[in-house]
DNA sequence: CCACCGCTTGACAACGTTGTCAGGCGGGCC
DNA sequence: GGCCCGCCTGACAACGTTGTCAAGCGGTGG
C-alpha cells in the first residue's frame, strides 16, 4: 500500500492548494498566485480562488514553501533565561524588530550552558532560520563554521563569541560602565568597596572586574582580593559573599554589585541584617520597606542594570538598556540578510549612572 | 535554464542528503537512517556516514523533514507580552515541558490585540506548529474552526476562549483569590476598599471584580461604584485613579490592585503622595525606601499577583504561580498531542494569600 | 543442493509548494 | 485576412526528506 491510508476517501489532514484548485475549477499554479497576491490573474478568478479558500479553510503549508524557496522568514534567538527580565526586555526588542520585518522569532532558553546553546542553535539551523540573534553561553563557536559557510547570518549580543569568530557583536561599555559606578563611591569617600560579581566564566563579570580595578587605580586605592566575591547571583551564595566581607576585619563600607539578579539578593541580604541589628524603629519588623539614610545595613550601594522598583527603592544604578541592546542586535542582523556585506562589526552600546541615594552615602565617620 | 544559477558548480547552498550519501560511498536512505538512528545499519557503515557528515557540515533540512513527515516537533505560544514578568514566567515553564517532550517553542506578543493574535496564531498554523498555547486577546475564536478540522491543538491559559470553543483551559481561581484579598481587608477593619482593576475588556479583570463585589456582600458592605476604577495599568492611569479615590468625600482606607502592574504603579503614586505630605521622617526625601508602619499614605493595601521584591517591600498579596499556568497548560497540550482524546477539559488553579504587611494595617481611628 | 531466514542496503514515490516555460485567446495593426 | 502582442492560465520539474518495498548476501537446516 502507498503512504495514503484511505484512498479517494476525504482526506484526514488540512486542505491542500491542490484541494483548492479542485474546488475552484483552476490550475494549481493560479492558487499559488493568488495566495502570494502574485500579479497577473484575473481578478474575476482571484476572487473565486479566495472564496474557495475560504470555504476550505485552506491555510499554506510554509515547510513545504520554506522547502522550494529556501528562505524561513524566521530568526533564532539564544539568551540565557527568557524569565530573566533582562532578556525578556531584549527578547521582546527583537520581536519587535523581526516583527515589522515580517519574520518570526524561535526563542531558546540556554541556562549558561554551553552545550544547550550549542544545542538549540544547532537545532535552529536544521529547521533553517534565516539568521541568529546569539547570547553565548560558551567560549567556542567552531561549531558555527559550517553554517557560515552555509550562509547563515548571526549577530552576537551582549557577550562576544570565542576567538576566530568574526560575527558582528553588540555589547554594552561593561568596563566603562563598572568604572563609572565605582569611581561614584569613590567619590564619596568610600576606599573599602566590596564587588559582588557573577561567576568568572562569563564575559561581563570580567569585564566589570576590569572596570572595578580600574577605578580603585585611578583613584590611587589598592586592589584587595579579597573584597571580591564572584560566582552565579542565587541568593545562598550572596548571603555567604556578603557574610564573608562584614567579617573583614576591615570590612568594606560600599558595596558594588555586578547585576540586577545579585543585586536584589544583596537587598534581600540586607534588609535582614538591618532587620537582624534592628536598629530601625521597628519598620523592618513590620516588613514596610527597607529603611532611611543609607541603612542598608549602613552600607552604600551601586548595582550594575537598573531594574524595577530600583526607583522606589532609591537604589544607585548603572543603567545599561536591554531592548537597545536587542533592537541594535536585531538590525544589524536584518541589514545583513538583505545583503550587507562587510567586515563583521563590534558596538558598545553606552551605560548610565542614576543617582537615586544608595550609592551617595558616605562611609560611618569613625 | 532551470532553478540552479550555476550548473555543476559546486552549489553554494548547504549539503544534502544527496551529498553526504555521495561523499560516503553509500545510498540516500542509508543516510538518512544514520541520522535518524533508525536500527539495522552496519556500525561500519554508519561510522563512515558519519564521518561524511561531519566532514561536509551536514545538517538535516527540517523543512524536507516536517513536509514529508507531516508534523513539526513545535508549538506556538501567544502571550500578552514577553516582556511582562507574569508572562515571561509562564513562558519559560512552556519552554521547559517542550524542551522535555523535545519541542520548541515559537512566541509572539499579542499586545492585548485580538486581531494580532489572529494573525499570530494564524502564522503558526502556516508554519505547521503541532499545536498551540494562547493567552487570549479577543473573545471570538471562530477563526480556529478550520484549524481544529485538521487536527491542531490548542490550550487556553490564563483566559477562557470565545463562546463555542471547547479547548482545553487552564485559569487561576480569579474570583476566590479576590475574594480572599478583599475580605482580608475587611477582617483587618476597613469599610472603603478602593478597586484598581485592569481593563473591563480583560476576562481575569471581569472576574477579580466579581471576586470583590462578593466580598462585601458576604461581609453585609455595600457595592460602591465610585470606589472602583477599571483600565490599562499604565503609570498615568493608575495615578489619575488613585487621585480620584482619595478626592472622594468618603474617600477609601484601603486599596484592592487587580494586577502585579498595578501594584508596582500603585506603589509609585503612593510613595509621591507620602513624599508631598512629607509625614515620613525624611526616609522618603532620601529616595530610600518606602516608610514604616503602614505609611503609605496611610492606606493598607492587597495586591493581586506576587512581584519581585513585594516580600521587601512588605506588599501583602494574592498569589498566583505564572510557572504552574505554563507547565499545566504545556502538559495539557503535550497529552492532546500523544492521542489523549475527551472532552475539553477547564482547570482552575488556587491561589494563596501572603501577608506580609501592608494589608494587616487597621484604618486610622478618627 | 535447495529453501529459507535475517541482516543490510538501495530504488522509488510522495509530501505541498514555487519557478520556468509554453499555450490559448482576443484584439489591434499592417 | 494574417500576424504579432499582451494577458491569463496551466503543465511540469524540483526543493530534501522519509516510508514502502524489494533485492543481495551469507549462513543454516532439511
Amino acid at each position: 500500500m502507498r503512504d495514503d491510508p484511505s484512498v479517494g476517501e476525504k482526506r484526514s489532514g488540512r486542505p491542500t492548494m491542490n484541494d483548492v484548485a479542485a474546488a475552484a475549477g483552476v490550475a494549481l499554479k493560479t492558487v499559488s498566485r493568488v495566495v502570494n497576491n502574485e500579479p497577473g490573474v484575473n481578478p474575476a478568478t482571484a476572487e473565486r480562488v479566495r472564496a474557495a479558500i475560504d470555504r476550505l479553510g485552506y491555510r499554506r503549508n510554509d515547510s513545504a514553501r520554506t522547502l522550494r524557496r529556501g528562505r524561513t522568514a524566521s530568526i533564532g534567538l539564544v539568551i540565557e533565561d527568557v524569565a530573566d527580565p533582562f532578556y525578556s526586555g531584549l527578547s521582546r526588542a527583537v520581536e519587535d524588530v523581526a516583527l515589522r520585518h515580517e519574520h518570526f522569532v524561535f526563542t531558546g532558553s540556554s541556562g549558561e550552558d554551553p552545550a544547550r546553546e550549542r544545542d538549540l542553535v544547532l537545532a535552529f539551523c536544521a529547521r533553517r532560520v534565516d539568521g541568529l540573534i546569539i547570547v553565548p553561553a560558551g567560549t567556542d563557536h567552531g561549531y558555527l563554521a559550517p553554517e557560515f559557510d552555509a550562509g547563515i547570518k548571526a549577530v552576537f549580543a551582549d557577550r562576544p563569541p570565542g576567538a576566530g569568530c568574526g560575527a558582528d557583536t553588540v555589547l554594552c561599555d561593561n568596563a566603562g560602565g563598572s568604572r563609572t559606578g565605582v569611581a561614584h563611591l569613590i567619590a564619596h569617600g568610600h576606599r573599602r568597596i566590596g564587588f559582588l560579581a557573577d561567576s568568572p566564566a562569563i564575559f561581563t563579570a570580567i569585564e566589570r572586574l576590569r572596570g572595578y580595578r580600574e577605578a580603585l587605580a585611578a583613584a590611587g586605592l589598592p586592589y584587595d582580593e579579597g573584597l571580591v566575591r564572584m560566582g552565579p547571583p542565587d541568593q545562598e551564595r550572596v548571603h555567604a559573599g556578603i557574610e564573608r566581607l562584614l567579617a573583614l576585619p576591615d570590612p568594606p563600607t560600599a558595596l558594588f554589585t555586578g547585576n540586577g539578579r545579585t543585586t536584589v539578593a544583596t537587598l534581600r541580604v540586607l534588609a535582614a541584617i538591618s532587620a537582624r541589628c534592628s536598629i530601625d524603629h521597628g519598620l523592618v519588623r513590620h516588613g514596610l520597606g527597607l529603611h532611611g539614610h543609607g541603612r542598608l545595613a549602613g552600607l552604600a550601594l551601586v548595582g550594575f542594570d537598573d531594574f524595577e522598583l530600583a526607583d522606589l527603592l532609591g537604589i544607585t544604578i548603572v543603567a545599561q538598556d536591554p531592548s537597545r541592546l536587542g533592537r541594535t542586535a536585531a538590525e544589524m542582523l536584518f541589514r545583513r540578510l538583505s545583503g550587507h556585506t562587510g567586515p563583521g562589526l563590534r558596538l558598545e552600546l553606552p551605560t548610565r549612572l542614576i543617582e537615586r541615594g544608595s550609592g551617595e552615602t558616605p562611609p560611618p565617620t569613625r
